[in-house]
DNA sequence: CTTGTCCCATACTCCGGCGTATCGGTAACA
DNA sequence: TGTTACCGATACGCCGGAGTATGGGACAAG
């Protein structure tokens, strides 16, 4: 009998482990200690159980990390991007996609830090992936906004670099970054900054008062 | 023509190896495999002696991670400040640095990368004193550009991420990034969007001529 | 030539993680 | 009740890197 398709409480207590179960710890141990603590017997005894239950579910160690990674790359791009669609005009999806990320939970930033660090090719080309992905939607939005080719390219390159680097501030330097509701001062700043307004052109003259609250309206 | 009274040549092959030498190695192994390749007996490999040759100038690995962190973090922070001190203007400064960043050689950029995403204490604290001084410095510029405070905050973090990002998708999203004369463009875009007000046509197409020469870094 | 210092080689031990082999227990069937 | 698939425990052997102990060659000074 197999389980139940249903995708279970993450942190259900079980009598008896699945592959999913795997998976999810070892995202949580990249997260916190890097790949490289994606080792089998850590990882065991943290689970409270012992190797012979983890080379019943996978072939080796690799396999393992292939799961994981699988399974972040789902959560990262269909997920994310999905969550971003109930808007239904572009200008909106974009507010939505950028709130949606300051807003992912930590273990996602996590992992993606500790991936694109990583000497591993699998997680290497992993990031790249839902990295593409990301930068790819934001670029075809920013086009139907009206800029040309190359435009939309500099803006969602320059977007999603924003993107990875406060991730990275958030982790590294959280003293650097905003907290609280300044950091929503901030988020407002910076969508003001990465999303095109109505008018581009007076774009210059209006950036030097960047203090001041945007006009627009924020989720809290 | 190499001057030959101040530091050798970082290549020259020695008949004698110093602690100098194993920590520069130290720092390409980081560069290429993560910071856990910098183990004793691999590097030993590479530099063609053994690890008698390591014990006898370091006591512990930890001692050649250390090393190699403080070398790295010496030319992060005075060097590349140093370097951007030419001009006499602000906004002249700031150019200067954001060229001088978007040209730092590969090595740099993959030491930050792997650093960050390190779960080694030590190497963290080492990016972050990096990144707040870097930071701390374009905050400042801009607050002499006339910005108020949070306004400056602001647009540092901002600028800093997305310098991050860039150097981040340069590693692992080359293809989304612009190359050649493109990446020219690119950076000229993200110039007029980073630092307010109008830019200093003049030394623009001079400093670009510059972009990305492919160089090694020479210590000064 | 002798002595001492510097730099490195050799040969170990120790340890932790990987992978394998094998056996035990439990629950769902027939 | 007995069988069987499922899941995990125990006990190995192997490998590679961290340290340690010790010896040896080169070379300058006396």
């Amino acid at each position: 009998m197999e389980t139940q398709n249903m995708t279970p409480p993450r942190n259900a207590p079980r009598a008896t482990l699945t592959a999913a179960n795997w998976a999810e710890a070892a995202l949580d141990a990249i997260a916190e200690n890097g790949i490289e603590a994606v080792a089998v017997e850590p990882l065991a005894r943290r689970l409270g159980v012992t190797k012979g239950s983890f080379y019943w579910h996978f072939t080796h160690r690799e396999a393992l990390l292939h799961a994981a990674l699988e399974l972040w790359e789902r959560y990262e791009t269909a997920d994310t991007i999905a969550r971003a669609e109930n808007g239904a005009d572009t200008r909106e999806r974009l507010h939505s996609l950028f709130f949606q990320l300051a807003n992912t939970d930590q273990r996602s930033e996590r992992v993606l830090l500790a991936l694109s660090g990583s000497d591993n090719a699998a997680a290497r080309a992993c990031v790249q992936r839902v990295t593409e992905c990301w930068r790819a939607y934001v670029e075809d939005a920013y086009f139907t906004l009206g800029l040309n080719r190359t435009g939309a390219r500099h803006w969602a390159t320059l977007a999603y670099s924003t993107y990875i680097g406060t991730v990275r501030m958030r982790r590294d330097n959280p003293d650097a970054l905003p907290t609280g509701s300044d950091f929503n001062d901030y988020l407002r700043f910076l969508i003001k900054m990465l999303i095109p307004g109505p008018a581009p052109a007076a774009r210059d003259s209006e950036l030097l008062n960047a203090a001041r609250p945007a006009t627009e309206r924020l989720p809290a």
